[in-house]
RNA sequence: GGCGGCGUACCCAAGUGGCUAAGGGAGCAGUCUGCAAAACUGUCAUUCAGCGGUUCAAAUCCGCUCGCCGCCUCCA
């Protein structure tokens, strides 16, 4: 049984669902108004393992996740750099998919543009106003949350409680504080479309009401997103949605924790945020299937619900997690070679393992410490001999890798770079030169001439060329 | 002020009432090796921030204290 802890109820539920076999799932994706960080990638990566869960236990994942392309801070950052809205949108929309690729994000089934469903959301506001749920002042409109008596019911917040502490200007034209606009009226040089109550454009929580409604119906079985965005956007998702259809808005949400940097929020405001592609560039010496493999590895080995300090310390330690898997892999390819191995029976049990751990609300760090026994066993099964074994175990944890996104790599790719004319050359010693060392040192070796030939590693090391070698007598080079 | 979370070995991290407190990284020892490196194997918390309580039994439940963090404003 597949439990998910649900931010409505605060229990760990059974996973409900309407349609037999099928999940819809919504996350709230990026505003795109800059590149995105570590925070964004947690995020991703959360949902894109609960979505290949999902499909393992046989599913039929509808997963809808946004862009959101018009708001306050995507219009700001125009108007800085002197170009157009749209411009600035379009740019951080291919940047943010090729952030997800390269992290190895499934797309998602649809990507809606918030700008693509106007229409849609104007439908929802003026049904909102007929209903008596919204009110308009001078162009803009405002959603009446004292109309919706459920409020606070995600965030478990009394709206009395809200009122003390609120922190920010109020605008008089409001009946409540906490009334948040549906709809806004545009200043000269602001995206601007037509509605009923003049030029304008959508607030900030009506976008995603409007493509989750759409794309999946009034009620959704699953809505997620960051703990950040429990109160007030989810929040007034819900009443925005649920005043208009009368219908549960989604049924179970899914909230996960932050990644912080020295145990602080990182985000954009204090300025500690590593953009994905620094740290693409940061680790350049890998292929960055490595990278995105161990960045993943690191964020899951955290459950989603708690909070992870991001530090390289952290990302070398998951680095070196993940090469002893590889390590295995190319091992028992290089005995092995093509043929399928037998499935071994008495590997169940870590698979069982595993399931269990992922039930019981996507548990991944517990899932990763599985697969590390199931690596030993594997290992266990080499040094005895039992080839057969530990081959089966290699191909489980290919299964059970692929379901978190992490040993997907060949192992060829892992570490060791091929001695090719494409290996670059490095530190001021061309390729020709590398290759002549390597020649010499092999030769000195079979000379036992080891003061030569360790002369030779050093200088290669120099040159940040590593020189491994092993039992079977063959040279591996690094960098 | 309101709401919520966290504190487990040198570091990361699971476990939330009951066999010996998962797993990883680092360290240490052994195997292998000309030596290295890598890898493998073994080892590494009588104890879970502190104090008190409930219970036959608690890291796990309750209370208090200390420390840290998040949301209440845009934020994944």
């Amino acid at each position: 049984m597949l439990k998910i802890s649900n931010t409505l109820t605060r229990k760990k539920e059974t996973l409900s669902f309407q349609k037999q076999g099928e999940i819809s799932l919504y996350v709230c994706g990026a505003t795109v108004y800059d590149h995105c960080h570590v925070g964004h990638a947690r995020s991703a990566i959360i949902f894109d393992m609960i979505r290949r869960y999902l499909e393992y236990r046989g599913f039929t994942v509808r997963f809808v996740k946004n862009y959101t392309d018009v708001d306050d801070k995507i219009i700001a950052r125009a108007e800085k750099e002197g170009r157009s809205w749209h411009e600035v949108a379009d740019e951080f929309i291919l940047a943010y998919d090729r952030d997800m690729d390269r992290l190895g994000i499934s797309r998602p089934t649809v990507a809606p543009k918030a700008t693509e469903h106007i229409v849609e959301m104007v439908r929802l506001i003026e049904d909102l106003v007929a209903k008596n749920r919204a009110y308009i002042v001078d162009g803009d409109v405002y959603f009446d949350v004292a109309s919706f008596k459920p409020y606070g019911k995600l965030s478990h917040r009394h709206l009395e409680d809200l009122m003390v502490g609120a922190r920010v200007e109020v605008d008089p034209r409001k009946k409540n504080p906490l009334d948040f606009a549906l709809w806004k009226q545009s200043k000269p040089g602001e995206p601007t479309w037509e509605s009923p109550w003049g030029l304008g454009r959508p607030g900030w929580h009506i976008e995603c009401s409007a493509m989750a409604m759409k794309h999946l119906g009034k009620t959704i079985d699953i809505h997620g997103g960051g703990e950040d965005l429990i109160f007030p956007h989810h929040e007034n998702e819900i009443a925005q949605s649920e005043a208009f259809s009368g219908e549960t808005f989604a049924s179970t949400w899914v909230h996960h924790s932050f990644v912080t940097v020295d145990q602080e929020k990182m985000s954009k405001s204090l300025g500690n945020f590593f953009t994905i592609d620094e740290i693409f560039k940061k680790s350049a010496q890998f292929p960055e299937p490595v990278i995105a493999e161990v960045l993943r590895y690191y964020l899951l080995s955290t459950h989603y619900r708690s909070p992870i300090d991001f530090s390289d310390q952290g990302l070398s330690a998951a680095k070196n997690g993940l090469d002893n898997f590889y390590t295995l892999f190319q091992k028992i390819e290089e005995i092995s070679g093509d043929a399928k191995p037998q499935q071994d029976e008495t590997l169940k049990p870590f698979q069982k393992n595993f399931e269990a751990a992922m039930d019981d609300d996507f548990n991944t760090a517990r899932a990763i410490g599985v697969l590390q026994e199931l690596r030993a066993t594997a290992n266990h099964s080499l040094k005895k001999g039992d080839l057969s074994k530990a081959w089966s175990a290699a191909e489980m944890l290919r299964t059970l890798g692929r379901l978190l996104g992490v040993l997907c790599v060949s192992s060829q790719d892992w570490r060791y770079q091929a001695w090719t004319a494409s290996f670059q050359t490095s530190n001021g010693l061309d390729e020709k030169t590398i290759q002549s060392l390597i020649t010499d040192r092999e030769s000195a070796r079979q000379n036992k001439d080891w003061a030569k030939s360790d002369q030779i590693r050093n200088q290669l090391a120099e040159a940040g060329i590593i020189i491994e070698d092993r039992p079977d007598g063959t040279t591996r080079v690094k960098r």
